[in-house]
DNA sequence: CGCGATCCGGTAACAGTATAACGTAAACCG
DNA sequence: CGGTTTACGTTATACTGTTACCGGATCGCG
């Protein structure tokens, strides 16, 4: 059992963000810590309710605002479909990722596709669009779940 | 005063659901009807806004499941990013769609790409994922919008 | 026809997600 | 240091979506 992986990815982002010239403050430090120490993706308000400090609870906007830092600088990504987040699992380089949600068990798998990456972009730069966000999410059954409930 | 497309449209969807063995309701219909008439997404309040009948206004579950029924028959789609819904272009046959949405102006547009689905499709069954229903969005700049601002 | 099963939609209340607006303090930079 | 920007606390509120319950329409069938 590990002496938490996660510290060193802490301070992975630590540097990250030092290279990006943002300030990861103890604030976003911890929600990211929050997502990192999940295995599912949480909801802004689960995080919330996370970071409260006994009876003192912190209001909304102030992990949305860290929310929306980490998912700017890349150390977070948003779901949009079930309106959660997750800390990304390769923030070192910038990326572009894809979602398989389990709708049945809630598993989420990150995947990082060059070939769906390719096929997006190059549909859309035939219309001239400019992509900036991509939001790729399948939602199904995974693997495990499949077995489990049997073939349809 | 009407020669509309949208009379057109309306009856594939009625023939449409006819061979499904569904049922388009009044109620699903004009629901239809407005997302049609909307050169953008509509947000189910206002598309209740729009049912709305001088002072009667209806309630949010009887447009959700209107809603409901449309995606479902594939007479419409939710953009889970913008949380709004958009009438699909060719709901004749089933598919899986992308969609362009320009945050400068709002544009939207559905494609039907199949090399994108495709990548898709093989990346999820190597890992064994069965998609179900997929989600694609790229936000970005549409072609218009990139010639107005100017390359950044 | 009579009867149950099912589907559709009206209504009230509420749960969950997200943001606006405003103030204060801390950090950065000349 | 003084001015500017950035981060964060707080209150209130807006927006999105759902639960639960009921009555009426429709359909299948003996």
């Amino acid at each position: 059992m590990d002496d938490e992986p996660d510290e060193a990815v802490l301070e992975g982002a630590d540097s990250l963000c030092r290279r990006l010239g943002v300030r990861l403050t103890p604030q976003r430090r911890r929600v990211l810590a929050i997502l990192r120490a999940s295995d599912r993706p949480l909801g802004a308000y689960e995080i919330l309710e996370a970071m409260r400090d006994g009876a003192r609870a912190l209001a909304p906007p102030t992990v949305y605002r860290a929310l929306d830092f980490l998912v700017e600088q890349g150390l977070a990504h948003k779901l949009e479909s079930l309106h959660a987040f997750v800390g990304c699992t390769h923030p070192d380089h910038p990326h572009s990722s894809q979602f398989l949600i389990c709708a049945d068990c809630g598993l989420v798998t990150e995947l990082e596709n060059d070939a769906i990456a390719r096929s997006l972009k190059s549909a859309a730069s035939e219309s001239g669009f400019e992509p900036r966000r991509p939001v790729v999410e399948l939602i199904g059954t995974c693997a495990a779940c499949s077995v489990k409930e049997g073939p349809r």
